[in-house]
DNA sequence: CGTTAGTTTGAGGCAGATCAACTTTGGTGG
DNA sequence: CCACCAAAGTTGATCTGCCTCAAACTAACG
């Protein structure tokens, strides 16, 4: 079973631009989400200014699902990272899926083990890798998972916990050892191998 | 329901003594283990020779769910960190409750959504916050949850991504604010709030 | 074509890791 | 019960990676 199709029994759309949120931290839950176009990320504001990217949600992928399993409110803000289209499915139809598919639930268990697998790796990261190396796979990353969208220095600190600052002058010195190429704000990935050797 | 009672049906007893694994890394799911007694840690061992200590179970919680769910070899090595009990599941008795206790898979999907949120919040506590905010958090923290355990400075370091000398430090700075009281390798929380002004 | 958002570069500072030596603790076995 | 030894705790000195701040430049977009 394909989860865009659970999606077409009763298709709400929604349409956002750059910036626009698609709900807040704290907010309480209201259904779960299906990105049709655009790119969506999860975002923590720390206390010190700093924005945290904690997860991204590419074309066929959804979310709103943690809240919404945990029977909490918010703990991170959506915000559309480009012009983007959702579709949306409200949580009563959320819970009659659960009762009536058992392999939605099977799925959604599956997506979760992964995300909170991922989630522990990159708390490792943090502390037992430098920032170059944090980097370096985090450029990596995001070309191949999302090789459309205009990655902005902010937005590759956002997600390997560093500064625009720090990625900036790390990109010139891949830039310099030939391991990439930047073009004003695009940036391509030429020596993958060298940039893991870290 | 209670998770206690799943277990009942065909309980498998295993008993382990402080340092010794329940699984490690990269090995294949056999199970559920649910604690009888004693603590369980779930450890990353960075490659710079840095432990994580990535969750914590006491008697009454479950672990291997991750992955099991996800599908995948362990991301992490299960070490009991006192005198454990601990009862055992079979992945297909496992299987079997998953298709026929929908219950089940819910309380799956909460406990996974809940320990994804903990898991980014203490990503991004990391970058956030300095060593001291984070100890005196992880020490309220391991207190209150587990505290019959007597911690070690190095594993309250591995829990919060710092230093056993860096721990120590701290918490003689706590003692001499009154804070928190030391005997030996006990300690007290005397001002939970003091604590946690930072 | 003006305005805003993003990029770039330099200088400076410090939190906390690292390393190493020494002391204390507490569990174990004789 | 005591002696012993490995494990845990303690402390000081040193060093450095990366953040911070600030200013100036450039690209993008309505």
């Amino acid at each position: 079973m394909e989860l865009k199709q659970l999606f077409f029994k009763k298709p709400q759309r929604k349409e956002f631009k750059r910036g626009d949120r698609v709900y807040r931290a704290s907010e309480l839950p209201q259904g779960l989400y299906l990105v049709e176009k655009g790119l969506v990320g999860l975002v923590i504001s720390g206390e010190n200014g700093h924005d945290h990217l904690v997860r991204l949600f590419k074309p066929g992928q959804i979310f709103g699902h943690r809240t919404l399993f945990a029977k909490e409110s918010y703990h991170a803000t959506a915000t559309a990272l480009e012009t983007t289209h959702l579709s949306f499915l409200d949580k009563d139809e959320v819970r009659k899926l659960m009762r009536e598919e058992c392999d939605f639930n099977e799925m959604m268990l599956e997506l979760m083990a992964k995300e909170l697998r991922s989630a522990e790796e990159k708390l490792i990261s943090l502390t037992e890798k430098d920032v170059t190396r944090r980097i370096a796979e985090t450029i990596i990353y995001l070309k191949e998972m999302f090789p459309d969208h205009a990655w902005t220095r902010q937005e590759i600190a956002d997600y390997c916990g560093s500064t625009a600052a720090t990625v900036i002058r790390t990109l010139a010195k891949f830039e310099n050892d030939g391991f990439i190429s930047q073009n004003g704000r695009e940036f391509q990935i030429l020596d993958r191998e060298a940039l893991l050797s870290f």
